[in-house]
DNA sequence: ACTCTACCCCTTGCATGCAAGCTTGCGCGC
DNA sequence: GCGCGCAAGCTTGCATGCAAGGGGTAGAGT
């Protein structure tokens, strides 16, 4: 019945670098493969930034830093091209992709249908009554974090809310679709700009709206609530 | 049900061999990578249904049927598994994972989502007019397919209309995601249920819907129809 | 006859070595 | 001074070798 409604396990993990010196065998220290690791690094870096849009990454320089070899680096770079985060260049080097407002475009787009088709699932197969009470848990957290004015809480909540509509329709494909739009939106926020504080209101008003259609039972609303909700954000960016 | 269909790996040797026998250096023909190759190779089996459903396949097999070494054919066993057409079992081997009925539901609400997402955008961009004559190049290309009672022309004229629809959206995301679900609706396709002929005449109707709520630059029209006609392939499938 | 155990084989995951290609920078000729 | 060519250094792509982990089976014990 209820799923976990985590938010998103991909950036669990320690950024790059600062791999104290070598450690031969840190399978100790969980189940995570080698090529794992490789990648959940990357990819934070890339998402939080670290690694400036156009950056030539090599994999041997990865592969140093986390003390493994090219092998399982070429793999998660791999992983990464295939998720729109990398350009690979063969026999260049992997280049982190440099986002164009029009890409920021497309993942909202898409992210805008996913999400609304989930609903409609969601609604005309009659769980309502088992996301709500998440929903609702999540706007009251999402309103704590207005009146707070903490924005990472406000931002954890609202990616927890998006995502648990996603989750509650059980569509494994939207699932997968949904994380991978996530990990890109979440880039172009950090890259980009920083939702502005002034703007939590406004979201938090539209995320009550989003559920409150859930509520009713009718996903058209839904969809016109998001199409204004991602249009906003839309602007932001 | 669908497990019945239960084949072995000897199958799986005949559809991807033809690695005529030693090529020391095939680079010279063709510029694909030894990787792409294994890739191409085994997704072409899967989505055929060379390989049954559950069928367990070892990459030491494939790479020596390719001639290859195991380490391009586990990259792509990574991709098609990021694909969801095979599911790897750490130290135990990859298997072709079996296709459930609610898969196919997944599938195919997404394929409704990104392709009304997509033709909304062209509506909204207005650009109409670019896509029309090649959706009414496709829809007279089916017409003949059902006049002459060719499945195979229609159901190849029936991928270029709904390809077309989502390259039209120029969404670089739309057409990943579209992609994607294509490869795994036509394995539906080639494994459970051919479309019976007698479907041709229906889907051709609704295609022509299709093109004319585009011609209406009507979104919401094209929606509802995209819905209905999605919902008939539910049926079949 | 039945069950439990131990072993062997097969599997992947990763490290390493080697070859090929692109870029770049330096030296040489003009 | 300027342009061109060559070579060196980087990069990836792939092959191979090694170790670790399951699974199945055969054998021993009851």
């Amino acid at each position: 019945m209820t799923e976990p409604i985590v938010a998103d396990a991909t950036t669990a993990s320690t950024a790059l670098g600062a791999t104290d010196a070598i450690a031969p065998d840190d399978r100790s220290a969980g189940a995570l493969t080698a090529a794992d690791r490789a990648y959940a690094a990357t990819k934070e870096s890339i998402i939080r930034g670290d690694l400036a849009s156009g950056a030539l990454l090599s994999e041997a320089v990865i592969a140093g830093e986390l003390g493994i070899s090219r092998t399982p680096v070429h793999e998660a770079f791999l992983r990464l091209a295939a998720e729109g985060l990398l350009t690979l260049e063969s026999r260049r080097g992997a280049v982190v992709r440099p986002l164009s407002p029009s890409e920021a475009d497309d993942v909202l787009e898409m992210r805008e249908a996913v999400e609304a088709a989930c609903a409609a699932r969601i609604i005309a197969s009659d769980r309502v009554d088992e996301v709500l009470p998440t929903l609702r848990s999540l706007l009251e957290e999402q309103r704590a974090a207005v009146a707070a004015d903490d924005l990472d809480r406000f931002i954890a909540a609202d990616d927890g809310l998006h995502a648990a509509v996603v989750a509650g329709a059980r569509n494994p494909v939207a699932s997968q679709f949904a994380t991978l739009l996530h990990d890109r939106q979440q880039r172009m926020r950090n890259l980009l700009i920083r939702v502005k504080a002034g703007q939590m209101a406004a979201a938090f008003d539209e995320h009550a709206a989003l559920v409150a259609a859930i509520e009713a039972r009718d996903a058209g609303e839904y969809a016109a609530v998001l199409r204004r909700h991602v249009d906003r954000n839309r602007g932001v960016l």
